[in-house]
DNA sequence: ATCTGGGTGGGGAAATGTGGTGAAAAAGGG
DNA sequence: CCCTTTTTCACCACATTTCCCCACCCAGAT
């Protein structure tokens, strides 16, 4: 289970620390894919695996089969820690989550996000916003 | 299990390089065909023959499964790595799928689709945006 | 003060992408 | 049927990139 905020540089090859909590949990191995907002999002391999099984049985007809393939397994790619705990994020994910010098690492449970900084601080308090909100409309 | 999206260059021969990780994969021979889609696909060898296999099995019953059959097989090409770990893409197959200087190789699971870049650009941002769809269908 | 764990930076060896050359096979014409 | 021409395929060579390992620094704990 992944928790919890880190913020890391990233260095003129894109290589990028994780935290050594969640590194242990990803010694299997990683892949990353473009998450639905504007980031990158690594899964531990055992968890990538159920996540694309479990979208691959939800489909009927055989184009839309095939779409579907093409967007998980299209946009996902596999890393490896070297001996320092990082890994080296591919440009063309760095450029989709603006992603240059500095990254924040946020644990989501079953997997994790890597945020630009700016962005992440946009969409935590407009997160933290819609909790406040739920919370009253729960309150009330 | 192939996946990732990579970019590469055709020479004047038609030579095309897979990325080393598909190599692995594909080590006891490709099948390229043409795609459903207009793209050419690359199985390995093993997923040919399971592929194949089920169709042979569903053959006789109609015309329009002759059809298929005869589009399927009929546009198959056997190919070998060399020692650079390219393949040679036949001419009609570039044709089809309009591969010129630029191809883009996308892992699909069990096989291997190359696309025209800007074909390419098309069908993926097609092919997330179903997905996007249906990641919140499931409330994942 | 020393030791340990973790973040950052850099260098060198191996792997990979790309272009080219030559030999063998195929095709075509005499 | 044989010789010539063209095409195809396998191997060679270079430049670049990638990956893996080593070294340093800083902070907290012992």
């Amino acid at each position: 289970m992944f928790f919890g905020e880190y913020q890391y540089k990233v260095d003129e090859k894109g290589r990028v620390p994780l935290p050594p909590k969640f590194r242990r949990d990803m010694k299997d191995g990683v892949i990353l894919a473009k998450g639905t907002e504007k980031c990158i999002v690594a899964y531990p391999l055992a968890e990538w695996k159920r996540l694309a099984e479990s979208l691959a049985a939800k489909v009927v007809t055989s184009a839309s089969q095939r779409k579907l393939n093409r967007a998980i397994f299209g946009s996902a790619f596999s890393a490896n820690f070297d001996g320092q705990g990082r890994i080296t994020l591919p440009f063309t994910l760095r450029s989709y989550a603006e992603v240059e010098d500095t990254v924040i690492a946020v644990g989501a449970n079953n997997f994790v996000e890597l945020w630009n900084e700016e962005l992440w601080e946009e969409e935590k308090a407009s997160a933290e916003e819609q909790a406040s909100q739920i919370m009253e409309d729960m309150g009330a």
